[in-house]
DNA sequence: GAGCAAGTGGAACATCTATTCCACATCGCT
DNA sequence: AGCGATGTGGAATAGATGTTCCACTTGCTC
């Protein structure tokens, strides 16, 4: 690749990076376009597809959130992790709009970042059942409540960011509240995995 | 006004009913003209501005709203009629997307909606002190945590509607249980009341 | 049943998208 | 320095959208 284009590509990722934060994942290529400095053309020849430009913008965010697992579980405490967990994760939603929109819709993404998500996923499981083992966590909190909270927080993100953006930190305290063993009544059932899958994908059924 | 033009303005509200429930608020004008069979024109007459419609379609909905606080405070048990009456409330945003973008975002609606909005304010002021005073609410819940919990539940119902319509359950009885007093844990603040109807203006600050 | 105000449909306009195209410019190898 | 592959900008296309216009039709009054 040549040295130009190799900038110019930076450039296109550096504007998308920053408008996807602002206005979210429906950001439009060309304000993005120009917004780097270079013509439509540009974009879409290093990014033939919208999915494209979003998985190499989000790739390594995603991979911080696939880490965020991962310290989590390198947290002697289990609930301290747990909480951790929810709070940081939760958090970059607020930091980055267009974030918020790719953790809890899978469609639009690039399929290179399927992998980070499913290897996030499993690390998952491990925390959720270290925090329940240690009787902190409810026993009855499933893997699907994680994306629940997501796209509740997402909700709370979405309206609040600019008029009250620590709006979202009232929510998780509450939630992270309910998820302690120690308060937990009976509860509806979650969704199961398909549905919360389907609903990732926003599919009917 | 003329019989026709009356029967084609029911004709024009029936559908954008149906129109916003499924798709919410940003159903287009012409879609809800051609499932009314009439012409744009008709209605951009009967609703010369988009608030006017959204107005004139959930009018009924929104007083259905209002008395909701009314039946909640009509319970006898102050924490019941609360509980039941945040379930009501998330589970109108279930079943009607549109109105769910009603309830989180002010700025769009008609003015006519804004009064029925401030009489639910100030009933839920009396069904929250009362809930506290009973000892089963926590104290330090506001106000404000209400518009928060619809937003949550708004993220929710959007991302889950088609592939898990009955995930917001799950959230709610979550929230509920960390509405008691006695899970009580200290909380980061809730934001300001001018922060709250500035998030939903979708204001700035 | 005649006349006209009121009402109508759909084409047209203005804007906004994502995406494609191509005549021209530039890079970097020789 | 020269030349071809590589890369470029921005105009153009195609498809949405909200809104306006206007030649035609209809209901209602007299």
């Amino acid at each position: 690749m040549r040295a130009d284009a190799e900038r110019n590509r930076e450039r296109v990722l550096a504007a998308a990076r920053d408008l996807f934060a602002e206005q979210g994942l429906d950001a439009s290529t060309n304000e993005i376009a120009r917004r780097a400095g270079v013509g439509v053309a540009t974009l879409f020849r290093r990014f033939p597809t919208r999915d494209d430009l979003v998985g190499a913008v989000f790739a390594d965010r995603m991979s911080a959130y696939v880490t965020a697992t991962d310290e989590a579980l390198a947290d002697p405490d289990p609930w301290h992790g747990f909480c951790g967990y929810i709070e940081r994760v939760c958090r970059m939603q607020a930091d980055d709009r267009g974030f918020a929109d790719v953790l809890t819709l899978t469609f639009p993404t690039a399929n290179a970042l399927e992998d980070d998500r499913n290897r996030a996923a499993e690390a998952l499981g491990v925390l959720l059942d270290r925090a329940k083992e240690s009787g902190q966590l409810r026993q009855d909190f499933t893997h699907q409540d994680v994306p629940l909270i997501l796209m509740a927080n997402a909700g709370v993100v979405t309206a609040t960011r600019n008029a009250a953006p620590d709006a979202w930190k009232r929510l998780v305290g509450f939630l992270i509240q309910a998820f302690a063993a120690e308060a937990a009544q009976p509860l509806p059932e979650p969704p199961t995995p398909r549905q919360m899958y389907r609903a990732l994908m926003r599919l009917s059924d």
